[in-house]
DNA sequence: GTCTGATCTTGGTCAGACCAGTATGCTAAC
DNA sequence: GTTAGCATACTGGTCTGACCAAGATCAGAC
Protein backbone atom coordinates (compact mmCIF):
# COMPACT_ATOMS: atom_id res chain seq x y z
CA UNK A 1 0.00 0.00 0.00
CA UNK A 2 2.93 2.39 0.71
CA UNK A 3 4.42 1.43 -2.45
CA UNK A 4 2.35 2.14 -5.10
CA UNK A 5 5.04 2.56 -7.91
CA UNK A 6 3.51 -0.30 -9.32
CA UNK A 7 0.51 1.07 -11.12
CA UNK A 8 -0.01 4.81 -12.14
CA UNK A 9 -0.46 4.99 -8.12
CA UNK A 10 1.44 8.40 -7.86
CA UNK A 11 -1.02 11.66 -7.17
CA UNK A 12 -0.93 14.50 -8.99
CA UNK A 13 2.46 16.46 -9.92
CA UNK A 14 4.02 12.97 -9.52
CA UNK A 15 1.95 11.84 -12.08
CA UNK A 16 2.42 14.72 -14.35
CA UNK A 17 5.94 15.20 -13.61
CA UNK A 18 6.30 11.21 -14.36
CA UNK A 19 4.49 10.90 -17.22
CA UNK A 20 6.71 14.17 -18.86
CA UNK A 21 10.05 12.83 -17.64
CA UNK A 22 9.46 9.43 -19.15
CA UNK A 23 8.92 11.42 -22.50
CA UNK A 24 11.61 13.81 -21.94
CA UNK A 25 14.18 11.01 -20.93
CA UNK A 26 12.84 8.32 -23.62
CA UNK A 27 13.61 11.10 -26.16
CA UNK A 28 10.14 11.07 -27.88
CA UNK A 29 10.46 14.94 -26.47
CA UNK A 30 13.17 16.90 -28.00
CA UNK A 31 14.43 20.51 -27.71
CA UNK A 32 12.23 22.58 -29.78
CA UNK A 33 8.86 20.43 -29.36
CA UNK A 34 5.88 21.89 -28.35
CA UNK A 35 4.24 20.64 -25.59
CA UNK A 36 0.20 19.91 -26.02
CA UNK A 37 -1.35 22.60 -23.91
CA UNK A 38 -2.08 22.71 -20.07
CA UNK A 39 -5.95 22.18 -20.16
CA UNK A 40 -5.49 18.84 -22.97
CA UNK A 41 -2.67 17.55 -20.62
CA UNK A 42 -4.95 18.00 -17.53
CA UNK A 43 -7.85 16.42 -19.02
CA UNK A 44 -5.36 13.75 -20.23
CA UNK A 45 -4.15 12.55 -16.95
CA UNK A 46 -6.70 13.20 -15.68
CA UNK A 47 -5.49 15.82 -13.32
CA UNK A 48 -6.25 19.65 -12.80
CA UNK A 49 -4.53 22.58 -14.38
CA UNK A 50 -2.95 23.88 -11.53
CA UNK A 51 -1.66 20.52 -10.71
CA UNK A 52 -0.10 20.24 -14.51
CA UNK A 53 1.39 23.89 -13.70
CA UNK A 54 3.10 22.71 -10.92
CA UNK A 55 4.67 20.05 -13.16
CA UNK A 56 5.87 22.48 -16.09
CA UNK A 57 7.29 24.69 -13.61
CA UNK A 58 9.03 22.66 -12.07
CA UNK A 59 10.66 21.38 -15.44
CA UNK A 60 10.78 25.14 -16.10
CA UNK A 61 13.18 25.47 -13.15
CA UNK A 62 15.09 22.73 -14.02
CA UNK A 63 15.66 24.31 -17.52
CA UNK A 64 14.49 21.39 -18.98
CA UNK A 65 10.94 23.48 -20.65
CA UNK A 66 9.73 27.19 -21.10
CA UNK A 67 6.83 28.10 -20.53
CA UNK A 68 5.83 31.11 -23.40
CA UNK A 69 3.43 33.31 -22.59
CA UNK A 70 0.49 32.71 -24.45
CA UNK A 71 2.40 30.78 -26.98
CA UNK A 72 2.55 26.97 -25.74
CA UNK A 73 5.17 25.49 -23.56
CA UNK A 74 8.27 24.29 -25.21
CA UNK A 75 11.24 21.58 -24.73
CA UNK A 76 14.80 23.82 -24.24
CA UNK A 77 18.34 22.92 -24.17
CA UNK A 78 19.38 22.14 -20.81
CA UNK A 79 19.85 25.22 -19.40
CA UNK A 80 23.01 26.38 -17.27
CA UNK A 81 21.00 28.73 -14.80
CA UNK A 82 19.89 25.45 -12.67
CA UNK A 83 23.05 24.72 -11.20
CA UNK A 84 23.10 28.84 -11.11
CA UNK A 85 20.57 28.90 -8.86
CA UNK A 86 20.92 25.93 -7.21
CA UNK A 87 24.30 26.85 -5.76
CA UNK A 88 23.34 30.49 -5.32
CA UNK A 89 21.11 29.33 -2.95
CA UNK A 90 23.19 26.34 -1.81
CA UNK A 91 26.42 28.78 -0.78
CA UNK A 92 23.71 30.98 0.98
CA UNK A 93 23.30 29.32 3.60
CA UNK A 94 26.98 27.85 4.34
CA UNK A 95 28.92 30.83 4.10
CA UNK A 96 32.49 28.78 4.72
CA UNK A 97 31.59 27.22 1.86
CA UNK A 98 33.51 29.69 -0.52
CA UNK A 99 36.80 28.60 -0.13
CA UNK A 100 35.28 25.63 -1.09
CA UNK A 101 33.94 26.70 -4.08
CA UNK A 102 37.27 28.29 -4.96
CA UNK A 103 38.85 24.56 -4.70
CA UNK A 104 36.09 23.27 -7.32
CA UNK A 105 36.72 26.32 -9.08
CA UNK A 106 40.29 25.67 -9.62
CA UNK A 107 39.89 22.01 -10.33
CA UNK A 108 37.18 23.07 -12.94
CA UNK A 109 39.93 25.67 -14.62
CA UNK A 110 43.13 22.81 -14.59
CA UNK A 111 41.09 20.20 -16.52
CA UNK A 112 39.60 23.34 -18.65
CA UNK A 113 42.86 24.86 -19.66
CA UNK A 114 44.33 21.67 -20.42
CA UNK A 115 41.41 20.86 -22.97
CA UNK A 116 42.06 24.08 -24.31
CA UNK A 117 45.69 23.30 -24.66
CA UNK A 118 44.34 20.52 -27.05
CA UNK A 119 41.19 21.91 -28.36
CA UNK A 120 41.26 26.04 -28.78
CA UNK A 121 41.34 27.42 -32.11
CA UNK A 122 41.68 30.87 -33.33
CA UNK A 123 38.94 32.40 -31.85
CA UNK A 124 39.65 31.38 -28.59
CA UNK A 125 42.98 32.69 -28.93
CA UNK A 126 42.05 36.15 -29.76
CA UNK A 127 39.60 36.37 -27.09
CA UNK A 128 42.27 35.10 -24.22
CA UNK A 129 44.48 37.78 -26.34
CA UNK A 130 42.00 40.59 -25.82
CA UNK A 131 41.07 39.52 -22.14
CA UNK A 132 44.78 39.75 -21.54
CA UNK A 133 45.40 42.74 -22.99
CA UNK A 134 42.27 43.76 -20.70
CA UNK A 135 43.76 42.74 -18.03
CA UNK A 136 46.74 45.38 -18.72
CA UNK A 137 44.84 48.48 -19.41
CA UNK A 138 42.35 47.97 -16.56
CA UNK A 139 45.45 46.91 -13.82
CA UNK A 140 44.72 49.95 -11.85
CA UNK A 141 41.07 49.93 -11.49
CA UNK A 142 39.74 47.21 -8.74
CA UNK A 143 36.19 46.89 -10.75
CA UNK A 144 36.94 46.66 -14.16
CA UNK A 145 40.30 44.47 -12.80
CA UNK A 146 38.64 42.22 -11.77
CA UNK A 147 36.18 41.45 -14.29
CA UNK A 148 38.99 41.51 -16.69
CA UNK A 149 40.43 38.70 -14.65
CA UNK A 150 37.48 37.11 -14.13
CA UNK A 151 36.30 37.44 -18.48
CA UNK A 152 40.37 36.10 -18.62
CA UNK A 153 39.69 32.99 -16.59
CA UNK A 154 36.36 32.30 -18.38
CA UNK A 155 38.21 32.64 -21.40
CA UNK A 156 39.89 29.66 -20.78
CA UNK A 157 37.19 27.81 -19.90
CA UNK A 158 35.34 28.65 -22.93
CA UNK A 159 38.28 27.30 -24.89
CA UNK A 160 38.03 23.92 -23.40
CA UNK A 161 34.93 23.33 -25.30
CA UNK A 162 33.42 21.90 -22.74
CA UNK A 163 29.99 22.35 -22.30
CA UNK A 164 29.74 20.88 -18.76
CA UNK A 165 32.74 22.76 -17.54
CA UNK A 166 31.45 25.69 -18.78
CA UNK A 167 28.26 25.12 -17.10
CA UNK A 168 29.96 24.63 -13.70
CA UNK A 169 32.50 27.33 -14.18
CA UNK A 170 29.97 29.67 -14.71
CA UNK A 171 27.89 28.71 -12.15
CA UNK A 172 29.90 29.74 -9.36
CA UNK A 173 30.81 32.96 -11.39
CA UNK A 174 29.08 34.79 -9.06
CA UNK A 175 30.73 34.10 -5.93
CA UNK A 176 34.12 34.52 -7.72
CA UNK A 177 33.83 37.78 -8.98
CA UNK A 178 34.00 38.94 -5.44
CA UNK A 179 37.53 37.10 -4.77
CA UNK A 180 38.35 38.55 -7.98
CA UNK A 181 37.53 42.42 -7.12
CA UNK A 182 38.62 41.81 -3.66
CA UNK A 183 42.07 40.61 -5.40
CA UNK A 184 42.25 43.94 -7.46
CA UNK A 185 41.75 46.03 -4.11
CA UNK A 186 45.44 44.46 -3.02
CA UNK A 187 46.97 46.04 -5.69
CA UNK A 188 47.50 48.92 -4.08
CA UNK A 189 48.82 47.18 -1.28
CA UNK A 190 51.17 45.03 -3.07
CA UNK A 191 53.14 46.92 -5.67
CA UNK A 192 54.51 43.57 -6.64
CA UNK A 193 51.05 42.69 -7.34
CA UNK A 194 50.87 44.17 -10.64
CA UNK A 195 53.78 42.75 -11.82
CA UNK A 196 52.22 39.02 -10.76
CA UNK A 197 48.93 39.53 -12.43
CA UNK A 198 49.94 40.70 -15.73
CA UNK A 199 53.21 38.51 -16.06
CA UNK A 200 51.37 35.64 -14.78
CA UNK A 201 48.15 35.80 -16.85
CA UNK A 202 50.64 36.16 -19.69
CA UNK A 203 52.37 32.76 -18.83
CA UNK A 204 49.14 31.20 -18.63
CA UNK A 205 48.52 32.70 -22.05
CA UNK A 206 51.68 31.62 -23.32
CA UNK A 207 51.01 27.51 -22.33
CA UNK A 208 47.93 27.56 -24.01
CA UNK A 209 50.00 28.36 -27.20
CA UNK A 210 52.11 26.40 -27.06
CA UNK A 211 49.70 24.11 -26.29
CA UNK A 212 51.26 22.66 -23.77
CA UNK A 213 48.68 21.18 -21.25
CA UNK A 214 51.18 19.83 -18.26
CA UNK A 215 52.61 23.05 -18.34
CA UNK A 216 49.55 25.33 -18.41
CA UNK A 217 47.81 22.99 -15.64
CA UNK A 218 51.03 23.60 -13.63
CA UNK A 219 51.19 27.32 -14.66
CA UNK A 220 47.65 28.04 -13.48
CA UNK A 221 47.60 26.12 -10.34
CA UNK A 222 51.01 28.10 -8.50
CA UNK A 223 48.66 31.18 -10.21
CA UNK A 224 45.98 30.11 -7.88
CA UNK A 225 48.71 29.49 -5.63
CA UNK A 226 50.43 32.92 -5.21
CA UNK A 227 46.70 34.35 -5.27
CA UNK A 228 46.25 32.65 -2.51
CA UNK A 229 49.42 33.90 -1.11
CA UNK A 230 48.56 37.39 -1.55
CA UNK A 231 45.65 37.00 0.19
CA UNK A 232 46.78 35.30 2.88
CA UNK A 233 49.15 37.99 3.56
CA UNK A 234 46.44 40.56 3.10
CA UNK A 235 44.60 39.30 5.83
CA UNK A 236 47.04 38.63 8.58
CA UNK A 237 47.31 42.38 8.19
CA UNK A 238 50.74 42.69 6.37
CA UNK A 239 49.07 46.05 4.44
CA UNK A 240 49.56 48.92 6.13
CA UNK A 241 48.59 52.24 3.86
CA UNK A 242 45.77 50.66 2.73
CA UNK A 243 44.03 49.83 5.28
CA UNK A 244 41.17 52.13 4.44
CA UNK A 245 40.30 50.06 1.36
CA UNK A 246 39.90 46.80 2.62
CA UNK A 247 37.93 48.22 5.78
CA UNK A 248 35.39 49.74 3.50
CA UNK A 249 34.63 46.76 1.07
CA UNK A 250 34.03 44.71 4.47
CA UNK B 1 -7.65 47.33 -8.18
CA UNK B 2 -4.69 46.19 -9.24
CA UNK B 3 -3.11 46.30 -6.12
CA UNK B 4 0.87 46.54 -6.45
CA UNK B 5 0.98 46.14 -10.03
CA UNK B 6 3.10 49.30 -9.64
CA UNK B 7 5.43 48.74 -6.59
CA UNK B 8 6.78 45.12 -7.80
CA UNK B 9 6.81 44.81 -11.49
CA UNK B 10 7.34 41.17 -11.23
CA UNK B 11 3.93 39.32 -11.56
CA UNK B 12 2.28 36.16 -10.17
CA UNK B 13 4.58 33.43 -9.83
CA UNK B 14 8.22 35.57 -9.51
CA UNK B 15 6.76 37.36 -6.92
CA UNK B 16 6.18 34.54 -4.69
CA UNK B 17 9.65 33.05 -6.22
CA UNK B 18 11.70 36.13 -5.66
CA UNK B 19 9.71 37.26 -2.27
CA UNK B 20 10.70 33.64 -0.85
CA UNK B 21 14.11 33.88 -2.64
CA UNK B 22 15.51 37.20 -0.88
CA UNK B 23 14.42 35.66 2.72
CA UNK B 24 16.18 32.36 1.71
CA UNK B 25 19.79 33.95 0.25
CA UNK B 26 19.33 36.73 3.73
CA UNK B 27 19.51 33.96 5.51
CA UNK B 28 16.27 34.92 7.70
CA UNK B 29 15.39 31.69 6.49
CA UNK B 30 17.64 29.05 7.68
CA UNK B 31 17.10 24.96 7.27
CA UNK B 32 14.84 23.27 9.91
CA UNK B 33 12.71 26.70 9.76
CA UNK B 34 8.89 26.28 9.04
CA UNK B 35 7.70 28.71 6.43
CA UNK B 36 4.00 30.10 6.50
CA UNK B 37 1.28 28.42 5.29
CA UNK B 38 -0.03 28.37 1.90
CA UNK B 39 -2.53 30.53 2.10
CA UNK B 40 -1.03 32.91 4.48
CA UNK B 41 1.84 33.22 1.98
CA UNK B 42 -0.88 33.88 -0.12
CA UNK B 43 -2.63 36.54 1.10
CA UNK B 44 0.24 38.27 2.61
CA UNK B 45 1.70 38.31 -1.09
CA UNK B 46 -1.52 39.18 -2.90
CA UNK B 47 -1.67 36.27 -5.04
CA UNK B 48 -3.78 33.01 -5.19
CA UNK B 49 -2.99 29.36 -3.48
CA UNK B 50 -1.90 28.09 -6.86
CA UNK B 51 0.55 30.50 -7.72
CA UNK B 52 2.03 30.03 -4.00
CA UNK B 53 1.83 26.54 -4.89
CA UNK B 54 3.70 26.82 -8.46
CA UNK B 55 6.66 28.66 -6.63
CA UNK B 56 6.95 25.86 -3.59
CA UNK B 57 7.29 23.46 -6.17
CA UNK B 58 9.70 25.08 -7.58
CA UNK B 59 12.04 25.74 -4.45
CA UNK B 60 11.30 21.94 -3.81
CA UNK B 61 12.68 21.13 -7.17
CA UNK B 62 15.70 23.30 -6.39
CA UNK B 63 16.04 20.96 -3.59
CA UNK B 64 15.97 24.34 -1.11
CA UNK B 65 12.09 23.77 0.69
CA UNK B 66 11.00 20.42 1.54
CA UNK B 67 6.80 20.21 1.27
CA UNK B 68 5.55 18.16 3.88
CA UNK B 69 1.63 17.14 3.76
CA UNK B 70 -0.70 18.53 6.17
CA UNK B 71 2.46 19.68 7.82
CA UNK B 72 4.16 22.75 6.20
CA UNK B 73 6.70 23.82 4.12
CA UNK B 74 10.60 23.38 5.44
CA UNK B 75 13.47 24.79 4.46
CA UNK B 76 16.12 22.26 3.92
CA UNK B 77 19.72 21.58 3.60
CA UNK B 78 20.62 21.98 -0.31
CA UNK B 79 20.33 18.53 -1.82
CA UNK B 80 22.40 16.90 -4.19
CA UNK B 81 19.97 15.27 -6.32
CA UNK B 82 19.09 18.59 -7.74
CA UNK B 83 22.20 18.35 -9.84
CA UNK B 84 21.23 14.88 -10.71
CA UNK B 85 18.09 15.57 -12.07
CA UNK B 86 19.50 18.26 -14.17
CA UNK B 87 22.41 15.72 -15.61
CA UNK B 88 19.82 13.21 -15.93
CA UNK B 89 17.61 15.45 -18.30
CA UNK B 90 20.56 17.08 -20.19
CA UNK B 91 22.32 13.49 -21.22
CA UNK B 92 18.93 12.41 -22.34
CA UNK B 93 18.89 14.81 -24.98
CA UNK B 94 22.25 15.41 -25.65
CA UNK B 95 24.19 12.38 -25.55
CA UNK B 96 27.33 14.12 -26.64
CA UNK B 97 27.51 15.63 -23.51
CA UNK B 98 28.53 12.02 -21.45
CA UNK B 99 32.07 12.71 -22.61
CA UNK B 100 31.75 16.09 -21.12
CA UNK B 101 30.51 14.70 -17.97
CA UNK B 102 33.54 13.01 -17.69
CA UNK B 103 36.22 15.54 -17.96
CA UNK B 104 34.48 17.14 -15.32
CA UNK B 105 34.52 14.43 -13.25
CA UNK B 106 38.17 13.87 -14.19
CA UNK B 107 38.77 17.81 -13.16
CA UNK B 108 36.92 17.08 -9.64
CA UNK B 109 38.68 14.18 -8.68
CA UNK B 110 42.04 15.20 -9.50
CA UNK B 111 41.72 18.07 -7.35
CA UNK B 112 39.80 16.29 -4.55
CA UNK B 113 42.87 13.52 -4.50
CA UNK B 114 45.14 16.94 -4.39
CA UNK B 115 43.34 17.96 -1.19
CA UNK B 116 42.71 14.57 -0.14
CA UNK B 117 47.08 14.17 0.14
CA UNK B 118 46.87 17.02 3.05
CA UNK B 119 43.74 16.76 4.33
CA UNK B 120 43.06 12.91 4.78
CA UNK B 121 42.63 11.19 7.82
CA UNK B 122 42.98 7.92 9.42
CA UNK B 123 39.41 7.30 8.45
CA UNK B 124 39.73 8.04 5.27
CA UNK B 125 42.34 5.75 4.97
CA UNK B 126 40.52 3.11 6.06
CA UNK B 127 38.18 3.87 3.93
CA UNK B 128 40.21 3.82 0.96
CA UNK B 129 42.16 0.37 2.14
CA UNK B 130 38.46 -1.35 2.55
CA UNK B 131 36.99 -0.10 -0.95
CA UNK B 132 40.30 -0.82 -2.28
CA UNK B 133 40.26 -4.60 -0.80
CA UNK B 134 36.54 -4.57 -2.48
CA UNK B 135 37.91 -3.96 -5.60
CA UNK B 136 39.98 -7.21 -5.60
CA UNK B 137 37.36 -9.03 -4.07
CA UNK B 138 34.61 -8.01 -6.85
CA UNK B 139 37.35 -7.89 -9.95
CA UNK B 140 35.06 -10.37 -11.64
CA UNK B 141 31.77 -9.28 -10.81
CA UNK B 142 30.51 -6.81 -13.16
CA UNK B 143 28.05 -4.73 -10.72
CA UNK B 144 29.70 -5.40 -7.76
CA UNK B 145 32.71 -4.42 -9.48
CA UNK B 146 31.76 -1.59 -11.33
CA UNK B 147 30.09 -0.63 -7.54
CA UNK B 148 33.29 -1.07 -5.71
CA UNK B 149 35.03 0.89 -8.22
CA UNK B 150 32.69 3.78 -8.38
CA UNK B 151 33.49 3.41 -4.04
CA UNK B 152 36.83 3.41 -4.04
CA UNK B 153 36.87 6.71 -6.51
CA UNK B 154 33.68 8.20 -3.79
CA UNK B 155 36.13 7.29 -1.06
CA UNK B 156 38.94 9.99 -2.82
CA UNK B 157 36.63 12.46 -3.22
CA UNK B 158 35.33 12.29 0.48
CA UNK B 159 38.62 12.33 1.69
CA UNK B 160 39.15 15.68 0.67
CA UNK B 161 36.85 17.03 2.87
CA UNK B 162 35.52 19.49 0.40
CA UNK B 163 31.99 19.93 0.51
CA UNK B 164 31.34 20.84 -2.73
CA UNK B 165 33.63 18.52 -4.31
CA UNK B 166 31.74 16.01 -3.11
CA UNK B 167 28.90 17.52 -4.16
CA UNK B 168 29.59 17.60 -7.42
CA UNK B 169 31.35 14.18 -7.91
CA UNK B 170 28.13 12.44 -6.61
CA UNK B 171 26.07 14.75 -8.62
CA UNK B 172 27.42 13.02 -11.68
CA UNK B 173 27.57 9.69 -9.57
CA UNK B 174 24.18 8.59 -11.71
CA UNK B 175 26.11 8.55 -14.92
CA UNK B 176 29.37 7.24 -13.84
CA UNK B 177 28.03 4.47 -12.44
CA UNK B 178 27.08 3.41 -15.88
CA UNK B 179 30.67 3.85 -16.89
CA UNK B 180 32.16 2.22 -13.88
CA UNK B 181 29.98 -0.94 -15.06
CA UNK B 182 30.82 -1.11 -18.15
CA UNK B 183 34.29 -0.90 -18.00
CA UNK B 184 34.17 -4.00 -15.36
CA UNK B 185 32.77 -5.92 -18.41
CA UNK B 186 35.58 -5.26 -20.06
CA UNK B 187 37.46 -7.47 -17.68
CA UNK B 188 36.61 -10.77 -19.55
CA UNK B 189 37.57 -9.01 -22.72
CA UNK B 190 41.31 -8.08 -21.73
CA UNK B 191 42.81 -10.08 -19.07
CA UNK B 192 45.10 -7.65 -19.21
CA UNK B 193 42.56 -5.07 -17.43
CA UNK B 194 42.00 -7.29 -14.19
CA UNK B 195 45.97 -6.17 -13.76
CA UNK B 196 45.00 -2.47 -14.89
CA UNK B 197 42.41 -2.34 -12.66
CA UNK B 198 43.66 -3.56 -9.14
CA UNK B 199 47.50 -2.35 -9.78
CA UNK B 200 46.43 1.34 -10.82
CA UNK B 201 43.87 1.19 -7.80
CA UNK B 202 46.52 0.29 -5.39
CA UNK B 203 49.25 2.71 -6.69
CA UNK B 204 46.60 5.63 -6.80
CA UNK B 205 46.24 4.58 -2.64
CA UNK B 206 49.85 4.39 -2.29
CA UNK B 207 49.93 8.18 -3.71
CA UNK B 208 47.82 9.57 -1.19
CA UNK B 209 49.17 7.74 1.49
CA UNK B 210 52.36 9.41 0.84
CA UNK B 211 50.74 12.81 0.75
CA UNK B 212 52.26 13.64 -2.56
CA UNK B 213 49.68 15.79 -3.94
CA UNK B 214 51.54 16.17 -7.73
CA UNK B 215 52.39 12.25 -8.24
CA UNK B 216 48.60 11.42 -7.03
CA UNK B 217 47.45 13.47 -9.18
CA UNK B 218 49.65 12.70 -11.47
CA UNK B 219 48.63 8.91 -11.41
CA UNK B 220 44.56 9.25 -11.44
CA UNK B 221 44.67 11.02 -14.35
CA UNK B 222 47.02 8.38 -15.87
CA UNK B 223 44.52 5.37 -14.26
CA UNK B 224 41.68 7.58 -16.26
CA UNK B 225 43.59 7.67 -19.63
CA UNK B 226 44.23 4.41 -20.07
CA UNK B 227 40.67 3.61 -18.60
CA UNK B 228 39.57 5.67 -21.79
CA UNK B 229 41.85 3.51 -24.09
CA UNK B 230 40.48 0.22 -22.78
CA UNK B 231 37.32 1.65 -24.05
CA UNK B 232 38.26 3.21 -26.84
CA UNK B 233 40.06 -0.27 -28.15
CA UNK B 234 36.33 -2.20 -27.38
CA UNK B 235 34.57 0.20 -29.41
CA UNK B 236 36.61 -0.24 -32.56
CA UNK B 237 36.22 -4.03 -32.06
CA UNK B 238 39.18 -5.36 -30.35
CA UNK B 239 36.83 -7.62 -28.65
CA UNK B 240 36.41 -11.06 -30.51
CA UNK B 241 36.26 -13.80 -27.58
CA UNK B 242 33.60 -12.43 -25.46
CA UNK B 243 31.46 -10.22 -27.99
CA UNK B 244 27.71 -11.94 -26.25
CA UNK B 245 28.99 -10.27 -23.40
CA UNK B 246 29.02 -6.50 -24.68
CA UNK B 247 26.38 -6.67 -26.93
CA UNK B 248 23.97 -8.62 -23.75
CA UNK B 249 24.40 -5.63 -21.93
CA UNK B 250 23.85 -2.87 -24.84
C1' DG C 1 -2.93 13.35 35.50
C1' DT C 2 -4.15 11.00 31.52
C1' DC C 3 -6.89 9.81 27.79
C1' DT C 4 -10.12 10.94 24.12
C1' DG C 5 -12.29 13.23 20.69
C1' DA C 6 -13.87 17.61 18.40
C1' DT C 7 -11.93 21.23 16.00
C1' DC C 8 -8.52 23.98 13.70
C1' DT C 9 -5.01 23.92 10.42
C1' DT C 10 -2.24 22.18 6.72
C1' DG C 11 -1.20 20.44 2.38
C1' DG C 12 -3.48 18.27 -2.01
C1' DT C 13 -6.64 18.89 -5.34
C1' DC C 14 -10.40 20.22 -8.20
C1' DA C 15 -13.82 22.87 -11.08
C1' DG C 16 -14.95 26.74 -13.36
C1' DA C 17 -14.22 31.22 -14.59
C1' DC C 18 -12.05 35.58 -16.49
C1' DC C 19 -8.29 38.12 -18.83
C1' DA C 20 -5.04 39.19 -22.44
C1' DG C 21 -2.79 38.38 -26.13
C1' DT C 22 -1.59 34.86 -30.33
C1' DA C 23 -2.76 32.15 -34.43
C1' DT C 24 -5.62 31.09 -37.71
C1' DG C 25 -8.98 31.02 -40.97
C1' DC C 26 -12.70 33.01 -43.21
C1' DT C 27 -14.79 36.83 -45.27
C1' DA C 28 -14.88 40.85 -47.91
C1' DA C 29 -12.67 44.29 -50.46
C1' DC C 30 -9.43 45.24 -54.07
C1' DG D 1 -6.87 35.80 -57.72
C1' DT D 2 -4.96 38.07 -54.11
C1' DT D 3 -4.87 40.31 -50.01
C1' DA D 4 -6.34 43.15 -46.10
C1' DG D 5 -9.16 42.73 -41.89
C1' DC D 6 -11.42 40.95 -38.44
C1' DA D 7 -13.91 37.35 -35.64
C1' DT D 8 -12.89 33.43 -33.17
C1' DA D 9 -10.75 29.68 -31.14
C1' DC D 10 -6.80 28.82 -29.03
C1' DT D 11 -2.80 29.66 -25.30
C1' DG D 12 -0.90 30.74 -20.87
C1' DG D 13 -1.73 33.50 -16.29
C1' DT D 14 -4.51 33.94 -12.60
C1' DC D 15 -8.24 33.97 -9.19
C1' DT D 16 -12.06 32.20 -6.35
C1' DG D 17 -14.03 29.10 -3.55
C1' DA D 18 -14.61 24.69 -2.32
C1' DC D 19 -13.78 19.81 -0.62
C1' DC D 20 -10.82 16.09 1.39
C1' DA D 21 -7.65 13.67 4.54
C1' DA D 22 -4.85 13.72 8.18
C1' DG D 23 -1.56 15.95 11.68
C1' DA D 24 -1.80 19.35 15.71
C1' DT D 25 -4.06 21.16 19.49
C1' DC D 26 -6.67 21.71 23.36
C1' DA D 27 -10.94 21.19 26.05
C1' DG D 28 -13.44 18.13 28.60
C1' DA D 29 -14.31 13.43 30.37
C1' DC D 30 -12.51 9.81 33.07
Amino acid sequence: MELKRAAEGEKGFEKVFAFLRERLLAGSLKPGDRLISERELATLLGVSRPIVREALRALTVLGIVEIRDRIGTVVTRPDVSVLNDFFTFALAQQADMLDDVMQARVAIECQAIRLACERANIADFERLQRTLAKIGETIDEADAGGMADFEFHRAIVVASHSETLTVLHSSMAGLLTHSHRSRRELVQAFPSMKTYLIDDHRRIFDTIIARDPERADATLRKHFAIGDEYRRRAVVGDIDKTSDKTSASR
